[in-house]
DNA sequence: TTTCTTATTGAAAATCATTTTCATTAACAG
DNA sequence: CTGTTAATGAAAATGATTTTCAATAAGAAA
């Protein structure tokens, strides 16, 4: 098999390394393909692409990967209400962005928005303290997004 | 059959007959199983009581009928990320109660609160006038979870 | 480099919530 | 009471994801 392209963070080789993960083809071309896009790709529409240039790697692979991938805390895993789960590389080409997405229920495209997350950050903390407290619960995550039609749709 | 027992919101039978519905033994059973509890029930969950009264009621119109209650903005559905869909009485037995939901990444046990959801309901404002301009989006919902372990899972 | 161990893999089968199909039944308008 | 047709249940279909299992390849050790 031809070597890969290099590109993708840098940084993951040591980390699955660490995590007593191996190197491998596979694992490459996926995390190549994520740090090359921009969008919200589901598990097939990965393997779709990965499998373009490596016509081996299968669609069991795309999944397990993804897993620990998710597990690894390199990528977040999405519901966007349609049944497939989508994919994002948290380091993105352009570094981590904060950001949110607006959903249309029309077409299921998803825009992605960074407008307001200052203030919702603000919100987010407050109420993670005061709900971790009250509840004695160890909060780990949000999730935000909101729902509707878009230009298109509406 | 035998009746049913006159539990749940009262309004609903005009409603359906407003949207051309048919008021069905199966129907009047599910509305009444939602109306007496105050847990995010499953389509299995709600079967199955169903299914102690009135044995005759497939699994299959558990599901067409909370699909039309979800389209008729009676019922709430939630995707709490186990993959099964969970199903809410708009207004519940204490009336209608703006709330949001912890739910338990270890037990899958999911907590009610309404903590900050004034605050909340501020910022989700304003983040829906201003997306809504800039992105030309009809905003119609949203959803606000937070993630992570209960008291006994962690 | 070569060998060895075992994590990783692909293909096919299994899962499982949900949806569809279709012949039968029951709401309810007239 | 009767006719129309929406609603129903059982069974089959769907479709994303997971599991199984024998074959393969990563990388440590020799």
């Amino acid at each position: 098999m031809p070597g890969l392209d290099g590109t993708g963070p840098p940084w993951w080789g040591g980390k699955f390394r660490g995590c007593g993960y191996r190197i491998t083809v596979p694992r490459q071309a996926i995390l190549s393909v994520l740090s090359k896009t921009e969008d919200h790709l589901s598990a097939e529409d990965i393997y779709l692409k990965v499998h373009k240039i490596y016509p081996g790697v299968g669609l069991t692979t795309v999944y397990r990967t993804l897993d620990i991938l998710v597990n690894m805390a390199l990528v977040f895993k999405f519901d966007f209400g349609d049944k497939r789960a989508r994919y994002e590389l948290r380091e993105g080409p352009k570094g981590e962005r904060h950001h949110h997405h607006l959903i249309c229920t029309g077409c299921n495209r998803v825009i992605d928005y960074t407008d307001f997350v200052d203030e919702e950050k603000d919100l987010l903390d407050k109420a993670e303290k005061g709900l971790s407290k009250k509840y004695n619960f160890k909060i780990s995550g949000h999730s935000i997004q909101f729902y509707g039609l878009c230009e298109k749709c509406k």
